[in-house]
DNA sequence: ACAGATCCTGCAATCGCTTGCAGGATGAGG
DNA sequence: CCTCATCCTGCAAGCGATTGCAGGATCTGT
């Protein structure tokens, strides 16, 4: 059944050569003369060949493979970078691991799995994960390579972006048409690894009041997951309070799209009704028409896998921050306030 | 810097006792005394000792390593199913390697790079990407391992849906409601690699013609991508000819949203001016109303993981092919042909 | 034709863990 | 008290590549 295995010595008999040369010849190092590379690619050709990883890695002390952790790879958040990430360091050659990291214990589990003395990865890439000041230093001090992204400590490259003014200028789009009270959809820090996001977030929307000489009402403040079903069950106690917001800023799209829904149900119209912001700028925003920050995820991706690509080229560990910009996208779901 | 690297010898030196004696402990296997195992798990706890994978793969000869390939991380269906598989066999102890398969270089690459000889994966889920008979047999005859989600080929297991009664139930809502000129938006046949699910959608729909006695207009139906964009132009075509049709079917919701954009850029309301259905009950369908076949995505990706996961145990090679059922989800996007 | 630099190539030691086999210790049964 | 099974444990031979170092071949300039 299973074909014969064949090493790295047979293409080194079949071509008339050492392991040595064959070794350098297929992984077109230098110092090995271009007649003798052509037989040894030959040769491997013929017998098909192919290089036994664990063994090379082992050997090598390197495992071409760069690990991502995030909360949930089905949203579509996380997706996304994984797929920009992916594909960039797909083609610099590294294969790409992916775990799930939806609580501490699985954190905890990931960066020991992937410290450098357990040879699984060559570098770590954390997706909205957060991680404490000492579980960074220490692993940078045992030699990893990590970069985390929508998550910022010093220790750590990063790539990030500046929630506070989202949720700023998603508050002052709202402050603008004349909404003075303006229901806050936080994301919940429940079983959620990155606390940082929504209290920056929540941050701008206080700053943006303040601005305006306002004093947010603190009951106007819901936090729920990023689900459609959580935000939309908050959004109706939102709703159905007596003194309910003509307005509301949701942390993140999905969360913007559970309070569409619970809208619907209360028969109450956007923007007519009620005004609604997001922030991401999520594939489905367009079509649903709602104003939002955007936030480039894709370019998210790409900036983190150019940071742990270059780390891992150069070797340098000093950590390096990229903040990108973010971008108010106007569409139908904001207006005045009723009357 | 670079912490020591705590090898096996070190805690079997700790311990008093020799490496088999740590390996065989540390990995729970059997023969060995409760005491000694204590001692051995005290003795790594406190020298913080972490097998080095690469070694232990090299000479187990196994990696614990499933690798998935995708036409497209990001895409919705990909992810939700990337999402369910890894949580599974991570539960499992598996870790999942993915990689983005977009042409078929990439996936001869993958295949290839995937093989049982090279050590890098144990087994194989194919989501979404098609193989040639022979391929898939030379694989097995291998000794490889795999499973395919979303086609079908006899030498893997696999996991589907009935594709044509999909198309054919969602053709019949719209014949149902009188419609009798309907377009049909396909998944294009570009660069995809898996040609059947469209063909087989198509089969559907054409068949549900034919039962009904008609013969569907060939100029009515139109190809594209899986993106919002090309849906939206390729709507455009079709909603500006002459005979426009009075409803769509597009072979997934992805497309029907872009059509749904189309639909507002011409001013046509939905479904009063037209009727539309789709196929997937993506996340979004229900925000925007979408009637649609719903596939039950995350049970596909949790089906592939008990296949591979069983296939992996028992070390059976016997294919075995699940189907899912579709569930046709109405919504509020159909209705009966304009006069 | 010769010294010295430049290029290639092979030897053999590693990388760190797993596992078949054999041997010693322990316990049960007669 | 002896025999035989049963249980643990250690020895040492791999697993299949990589790579520092040394040595031979080739080439340059004089």
């Amino acid at each position: 059944m299973t074909g014969p295995m064949v090493r790295i010595g047979d293409v080194a008999r079949a071509a008339g050569v050492s392991t040595a040369t064959v070794s350098r010849a297929l992984r077109g190092l230098p110092h090995v003369a271009p007649a003798t590379r052509q037989r040894v690619l030959t040769a491997a050709a013929e017998l098909d060949y192919r290089p036994n990883l664990p063994a090379a890695r082992l050997a090598a002390g390197t495992t071409n493979t760069i690990a991502a952790a995030v909360p949930d790879p089905a949203a579509w958040f996380n997706a996304t970078i994984v797929g920009a990430l992916g594909r960039h360091t797909t083609a610099a050659g590294y294969d790409l691991l992916l775990s799930g990291v939806a609580n501490s214990d699985e954190r905890r589990r990931f960066i020991e799995l992937n410290g450098v003395r357990s040879g699984r990865s060559d570098a770590v890439v954390l997706i909205d994960v957060a991680v404490d000041t000492e579980t960074a230093s220490d692993f940078v001090a045992q030699g990893g390579c990590a970069v985390t992204v929508g998550f910022q400590t010093s220790a750590l490259s990063s790539v990030t972006v500046d929630n506070v003014a989202a949720g700023r200028s998603a508050t002052q789009v709202l402050l603008d048409h004349g909404h003075r009270r303006i229901g806050l959809l936080s994301l919940s820090s429940g079983d959620s690894l990155n606390f940082s996001i929504p209290s920056q977030r929540a941050q701008g929307y206080a700053g943006a009041h303040s601005t305006a000489g306002m004093t947010p009402d603190p009951a106007l403040t819901v936090s729920t997951s990023n689900s459609w079903a959580e935000a939309r069950r908050a959004a109706h106690v939102l709703l159905g309070a007596p003194e309910s917001p003509t307005a509301i800023f949701a942390m993140c799209d999905e969360q913007a799209f559970g309070v569409m829904l619970a809208a619907r149900d209360l028969g109450l119209r956007i923007p007519d009704d009620l005004s609604l912001v997001g922030v991401d700028d999520h594939d489905q925003s367009r079509l649903v028409g709602l104003t939002t920050v955007r936030q480039h995820v894709a370019d998210q991706g790409v900036a983190a896998a150019e940071l742990v690509l270059h780390a891992l080229e150069s070797g340098t560990s000093a950590p390096q921050h990229t903040q990108l910009d973010t971008e108010l996208i106007v569409r139908d779901s904001v207006g005045p306030p009723r009357a």
